[in-house]
DNA sequence: TGTGTGATAGTCT
DNA sequence: GACTATCACACAT
């Protein structure tokens, strides 16, 4: 609602690496009962198929990761490490493997209820890193393959202002296989990036 | 400011 | 039975 632009399917029918980059810089929205939360993504990670063996999609399709083989536009949100879940962003054309890993968040709305969630004064603290953001914004499994084009509980839009910012390129963060790919993206300088990682020649 | 480690449960081998 | 797209806290420096 408001004057808030959501992004459209075709925005995520595209390479998982290209969708990655393109979503620095927008805002991710949460509707609750007690109000609306909103962040701006500021880190991200791509994740694909069969030539990616960190990905949960590298073995083929499984009852887990199905919503990484179905239309672009969707949540896929995942439980890990017996205690987190973590949202990601199904990219590619349907039947296509792919995603995108939302690592960090800067809050810009609902503030108040994220520290409520998240049991802490430090705003900073809210959402730098992928599970911290889903425990600030209450989302679980519950919103696993969740259509995010449809503008309402949890979707994401076009900020109102666009800046500009430039885009640190790192190798992914937590992942033993394919660590060498150089596919997780941030927001230069942004405070609420969860660490700076290796840093890669921009290409 | 940085490194180490325990918590905790779903998923796949 | 091993591994995990993590976090938080302890401890050392």
């Amino acid at each position: 609602m408001n004057n808030l632009e959501v992004l459209k399917r075709n925005f995520y029918a595209r390479n998982s690496v290209e969708v990655a980059k393109e979503l620095l810089g927008k805002l991710l929205v949460r509707e609750l009962p007690e109000g609306r939360l909103i962040g701006k993504i500021v880190e991200v990670e791509a994740y694909r198929g069969s030539d990616d063996p960190a990905s949960h999609a590298y073995r083929g399709k499984t009852p887990r990761n199905e919503v990484m083989f179905s239309k672009p536009g969707l949540a896929y949100i995942y439980f890990t490490y017996g205690m987190h879940y973590c949202l990601n962003v199904k990219a590619e054309k349907e039947g296509i493997p792919g995603a995108v890993l939302i690592r960090a968040l800067e809050p810009l709305e609902g503030i108040k209820i994220m520290k409520k969630n998240r049991q802490t004064e430090k705003i900073k603290e809210l959402t730098n890193g992928p599970a911290k953001l889903t425990k600030a914004m209450k989302i679980t499994k519950e919103l696993n393959g969740w259509d995010l084009t449809q503008g309402k509980k949890l979707f994401i839009c076009k900020p109102v202002s666009e800046e500009k910012f430039e885009i640190v390129t790192t190798s992914r963060i937590g992942i033993s296989a394919g660590a060498e790919k150089p596919w997780r993206f941030y927001i230069k300088g942004n405070p609420f990036v969860s660490c700076k990682g290796l840093v890669r020649k921009t290409a």
